[in-house]
DNA sequence: AAACCGGGGGC
DNA sequence: GCCCCAGGTTT
């Protein structure tokens, strides 16, 4: 009977790890905690052949926690400098200073201190001390997640917390407790090299044999891709304003969406336009409400409802002594950045200006 | 341009 | 505690 048929789960990955796993790296030599977690840091938003060198430059300038805990944090992110995501060296010289004002220096060596520090979570942390020490903790990263999902062809995506929980349950499961280091180096190899996002290479696969996803046709199903963000809707109601042929527009703050641009008074609900009003130094009046459309964000739509105010009595003289206000003369139309929702409702018919004479 | 990704942080 | 995003790169 052969050993692809029915050996464990982590019998056929360290099998394949004696044969194919990566063994000589520079943080797989002197496999002390910190230099892992160096690694394990960086190669958490690079791949592994640019690392090397940034790593070895690293490790040469801050050869161990205290070094890196000494320095002055404009010199780490020199060090940083190319590979990105700063906020991860910030992290890392600041976890460090905690290990040397709270650990006294050593690297702490238990699951719930690793994970306190910034910028380690709980794959972080397992990886540190099951690669570094033999410690028997799961990790469940990105290579980790992809090659369990494909296996047992797992519905879902990640970030889901059902599924989360289920795939931590699941590499828990499976995680074995002697071997602990290869296995888990092992996984990561294997999601890096074989189990690929794009492009498996089943037929390379220890664990082919009795893959779901394989077995059903395309593994790369698997993880299932999160839906297209259903972005949210939200109401804008837009108070036009009008005057004869002046209607009046606000600049929206500098941040936040149509930053700087001149838009419509907006209101949530019909309940904020009375105060709304009188804080343009308006009074209520009736008003007509205007066709609607939806005016579709990157990350949320606007379902915008258009109400007509017209104002009877001539507006308060220097209304616009705020220079963020302006009657727009729909004859003499200034020049400012309109949003493209607020010029879509300037060509609306029923606010075309009315034939003088 | 869209997906990706462990962790941070906002709510 | 849950959900969403920041921050650059890869596909």
């Amino acid at each position: 009977m052969s050993n692809s048929d029915n050996a464990t789960f982590a019998t056929r990955i360290l099998d394949w790890y004696q044969i194919h796993g990566r063994k000589t790296l520079p943080w797989q030599e002197d496999k002390t905690p910190y230099r892992v977690w160096v690694s394990e840091i960086m190669l958490q938003q690079t791949q592994v052949a640019t690392v090397i060198p940034y790593y070895q430059r690293f490790m040469a300038r801050f050869p161990d926690v205290l070094a890196l805990a000494d320095a002055p944090i404009d010199e780490v992110l020199h060090h940083w400098t190319g590979l990105g995501y700063y906020a991860r060296a910030r992290n890392l010289h600041k976890a460090a200073q905690q290990i040397r004002d709270l650990h006294g220096g050593l690297f702490p060596e238990r699951l719930d201190e690793v994970m306190a520090l910034p910028g380690i979570g709980r794959s972080t942390a397992g990886a540190v001390l099951s690669l570094s020490l033999g410690q028997p903790h799961a990790i469940l990263d990105g290579n980790v997640k992809r090659v369990l999902t494909r296996w047992l062809a797992l519905p879902g995506w990640p970030g889901q917390k059902q599924v989360e929980n289920d795939l931590w349950e699941l590499a828990t499961r499976l995680t074995p407790r002697l071997g602990v280091a290869h296995y888990n180096q092992a996984m990561m190899d294997m999601g890096a090299t074989v189990c690929t996002r794009s492009k498996p290479a089943c037929d390379r696969c220890p664990v082919q044999a009795d893959c779901q996803g394989l077995s059903q046709g395309n593994p790369t199903a698997y993880p299932n891709s999160k839906p297209k963000k259903s972005i949210p809707a939200r109401n804008g109601i837009m108070l036009i304003i009008r005057h004869g042929d002046q209607l009046l527009l606000e600049k929206r703050p500098p941040q936040g969406i149509w930053g700087g641009l001149y838009c419509f008074p907006q209101v949530e609900s019909l309940a904020e336009i009375e105060g709304r009003l009188q804080g343009l130094g308006l009074d209520e009046t009736g008003y007509q409400e205007l066709a609607g459309f939806r005016h579709t964000f990157s990350h949320f739509h606007l379902d915008i409802r258009p109400l007509l105010i017209e104002m009877a009595a001539p507006p308060p003289p220097l209304l616009m002594e705020a220079d963020s206000r302006l009657w727009y003369n729909l004859r003499h139309p200034a020049e400012v950045g309109l949003a493209a929702a607020t010029a879509r409702l300037l060509a609306y018919p029923d606010l075309q200006p009315q034939r003088s004479t």
